[in-house]
DNA sequence: TATACATTTGACCAAATGGTTAAAGTAAAT
DNA sequence: ATTTACTTTAACCATTTGGTCAAATGTATA
C-alpha cells in the first residue's frame, strides 16, 4: 500500500497560504514549491499545472463557503434569525480564514463563472426560498420595508468588508486603540446582527 | 512650445484600465502599449517603470477616493447626515468607477503603508473629530450605542462590498431581475442611507 | 537650412516563470 | 534478487515579461 502522501498535504497547504495571500497571478509556482519544502518538479507531478493546483485550492475554498450555510436554509427561522446565524457562521470562518474575502472577490472578478457554477448547487437554490421569506416577512409587517436583493447585500457587505480590509484597518488604528484590536473583528459578531436588528425592526 | 503630449493622457487611460482589471500583479505592460495604440519601448519613455506608471495610477486613485471627503468633514452635520453624504459621493464615485474598490482592496493588501501614508493628509486626521462627534451623539441619545470604529466599518461595508461583487451579482441573478439590473447599484444609495438610519435612530 | 531637441520605433536582452524530461531513489510484490 | 510502481531530483526548455538602445522621425528655432 502507498502511503497517502504526506507530500500531497504539504502541497496543498502551502498552495493554500500562497495563493489566498498573493492571488492566482501573483502566486509562484517555486514559492509554493519552497513552501512546501519540495522540488518544483514534484510539484507538477502532483498537480500537473498551475492552473490545475489552483482549481484544486479554490474549490476547497468555495466548500468551506458553502457547506456552512446548509443547514442555516434548511431549519426553520424567522428571517432575523437566519441572517444572524450567517453573521455567526461567516465571521467564525473568516476569522480563521483572513485573506478569504479578497480571494474570492478576485477569483469571482476574473472568472465569474466558474465561482457561480460552484456556488449552484450549494447556495444559489436556497436563495429563492430565502428572498421569499423575506417578501413575506415585509409583507405581514414583521420587518421593516427592504428589497430582499438590497438586504442580502447589506448583510454581505457588513460581514466580509471588514476582513477584506483587515491590512488598512491595522495600520490606520491609533496607539490608544491596538489593545482593542485583537478582538475587534470578533465582536463584529454583536454588532452587526444588533445593526441589522435595529434596522429591520419596524 | 512642446504639445503637451496627448500621448501621455492615451497611456494614461490605457493603465487605468488595464491596471484597475487586473491589478498590479495581472496587468502586462505590452496590454497598456496596444491598449494605449503605441509602442512598448514608449511607454517606458515616459513612465520608467512598471512601479512608476502603477504609482501613478494608484496615486491618482487615491486622490479620487480623498478627494470627495472634504467639504463632507468641514461643513457643519448631525453623524447621521455626514454618514448620508458619505454614501451619495461613494456611491456616485463607485458607480462610474466599478473595479476601484477591489483594486484599492487589493492594493492595500499588497502594501499597506503606502496606501494609508496616502490617506494620511486627507482623510485619515478628519476621523477622530467623526469619531468624536459619533461618540458624542451616542451619549446625548441622539443615536442608537455604537462603537466608532465599527458603525464607519458597518457603513463602508454597505457601500463598497457590492461594487467589488458586481460581478457576481450579474451572474447570479435571476432573468426575472435582470431588466432591474441597470439601475440597481444606483439604488443603493437610497437603500442603504435607510438602512443606516433606521439602525441609528433610537 | 542647419541645429538642437523631443518623440517614436523595431530589434534586442536578461531575468523570471511555468513546464518537461530523463535518470535515480525507494519500497513493496514476485 | 528482480521486477514493478511510485516518488524525488537536477538540469533543461520555451515563453513571457519588464526593460534597454541606437537609430529614425518629426518639429521648432537660431
Amino acid at each position: 500500500m502507498v502511503k497517502d502522501s504526506n507530500t500531497e498535504n504539504r502541497i496543498v497547504e502551502a498552495a493554500r497560504r500562497v495563493f489566498l495571500e498573493k492571488g492566482m497571478a501573483g502566486a509562484r509556482m517555486q514559492e509554493i514549491a519552497d513552501e512546501a519544502g519540495i522540488n518544483k518538479a514534484l510539484l507538477h507531478y502532483y498537480f500537473r499545472s498551475k492552473e490545475k493546483l489552483f482549481e484544486h485550492i479554490f474549490q476547497e475554498i468555495v466548500m468551506r463557503i458553502s457547506s456552512g450555510l446548509k443547514d442555516i436554509f434548511v431549519r426553520d427561522m424567522t428571517v432575523l434569525e437566519r441572517l444572524n446565524s450567517i453573521v455567526d457562521v461567516y465571521v467564525d470562518i473568516l476569522l480563521e480564514n483572513r485573506y478569504m474575502p479578497l480571494f474570492v472577490l478576485n477569483e469571482m472578478n476574473q472568472n465569474p463563472e466558474r465561482f457561480v457554477c460552484l456556488l449552484q448547487e450549494h447556495v444559489i437554490i436556497h436563495m429563492k426560498s430565502l428572498f421569499e421569506q423575506i417578501q413575506e416577512e415585509v409583507h405581514l409587517g414583521k420587518i421593516k420595508q427592504v428589497h430582499p436583493a438590497h438586504l442580502l447585500l447589506h448583510v454581505l457587505g457588513l460581514i466580509i468588508f471588514p476582513f477584506a480590509a483587515y491590512p488598512l484597518i491595522t495600520k490606520i488604528a491609533q496607539e490608544e486603540f491596538k489593545p482593542f484590536l485583537m478582538n475587534f473583528l470578533n465582536d463584529r459578531k454583536k454588532t452587526v446582527k444588533q445593526f441589522i436588528t435595529d434596522a429591520l425592526t419596524p
